[in-house]
DNA sequence: GTTTGTTGTTAGCCATGTCTAACGTATCGA
DNA sequence: TCGATACGTTAGACATGGCTAACAACAAAC
């Protein structure tokens, strides 16, 4: 089954929210897309007949191994084309994301080929995500959330979610990049703010931006400064 | 009236029809884009109540200002996109017309402004043809075909349809490109090939292709330079 | 003058993808 | 236990954009 424009964003609603832990429902993939449920249960029966989803009894919706290799095929040529666009066209890390999602369904396998070539084979777009291998196995496990760093720790931020161009925008105002150290430092309580130290100054980070940011510890600090490789 | 993807292809089939003096009708644009001729009558209704065309009694169809103005913006982008595929992502001559012609429709106008600053601000895409202003007045006319061109004379390619990759790969091997100056020889009659000489050697070119070569006498050469034969 | 071909339109069908309205189920609180 | 809330589906509508079949009108050919 050649998948159309919108069965590829909803094939790829549907494997980010799989790899993201999140349930797959008739709700949850019209929640993520802003369409209505009625539009999803048809879209989903034209997926089935295409091979592309099964029903699996509770958890909701499962890709198959076709539909599966065409979700990845989608989000390969998203991550490309948003190094692409970041790297070579210029186009700030904040609108990367909106501009690959148009373009993304219009871009040939040729062009694919080329675009990964001339960019030496990337293995992660500019905000840490990394790109499907044309085939083969991949891997996309987000590393863990900055808020279970505990206090303290040293983080190393990996990946930033593309989603919200605003948040992104702050994000890379005061440095929050992938690759990038943060500070972990104190936490408010009842959904309060996160402190953090980045590039020598200390923000202030409510759950909607900390949310966004995943990495790994990368040393449990007890001394504040000190920077090593 | 905001023009879907398939109805900017009917707009700028109507623009090339008018700018290449053939005639606009329901037929000629269904030849045109490889669909049927009720296919044409549709859309054709469709674009008049959104007031993009208007008919004019025998000649057939004519774009309104909305309409060139909407056809110019899509021609504009096919060719920011060949010279833009070309220069800076290496594709090939030949290839990029194809390519263009998918992401066509899918270009925002901020990145359609990138990548016209990232290119300079190019008058002319690798064919030859002209990008249209993103406002203003543009000059679509083609310069004189090479079969108008005397026996003897000097021609200077000026544009080189790109509608045929494999004609063009041929153009491309022999050194036929826009800038590239070629000494018409003589002609066979009844329909029988024209020959030039380019680089030194010479050819015999089919009217298929002369047909899309298109250019200005640069000299009225009458001394077989020694390069003729 | 009749036939034949070109041209354009209508009529009718289909696939895609969206929507709202309405209707079942379940589940959870009060 | 009853009602509110969430979830999913069906029904029905609409816009878009394609198709074939059939027909009307006209011009050129015989």
């Amino acid at each position: 089954m050649q998948a159309t424009s919108a069965a590829e964003d909803y094939l790829k609603a549907i494997y980010h929210l799989a790899t993201e832990g999140e349930s797959v429902t008739t709700s949850t993939i019209a929640r993520r897309l802003g369409v209505s449920a009625p539009s999803v249960s048809a879209m989903v029966k034209r997926l089935e007949a295409g091979k592309l989803v099964v029903r699996r009894g509770e958890g909701g919706l499962v890709l198959t191994a076709g539909g599966e290799r065409q979700a990845l095929r989608v989000v390969r040529r998203h991550r490309l084309l948003e190094t692409f666009l970041a790297e070579v066209v210029g186009v700030p890390w904040d609108e990367v994301h909106d501009e690959a999602e148009v373009l993304e369904h219009s871009l040939s396998d040729r062009l694919e080929e080329r675009i990964d070539a001339l960019l030496g084979h990337p293995a992660h777009d500019p905000h840490g995500d990394p790109i499907p291998p044309r085939s083969g196995p991949h891997d996309e496990r987000w590393a863990d959330p900055l808020t279970a760093a505990p206090t303290g720790a040293r983080f190393r931020i990996e990946r930033v979610s593309d989603r919200d161009p605003d948040a992104l925008r702050y994000l890379a105002g005061i440095g929050l990049r992938p690759g990038v150290l943060v500070d972990v430092g104190a936490r408010a309580p009842f959904g309060g703010p996160l402190w953090v130290t980045v590039d020598g100054a200390e923000h202030a980070l409510g759950t909607q931006l900390t949310n966004l940011l995943h990495g790994a510890v990368a040393r449990a600090a007890k001394k504040p400064t000190r920077r090593t490789r």
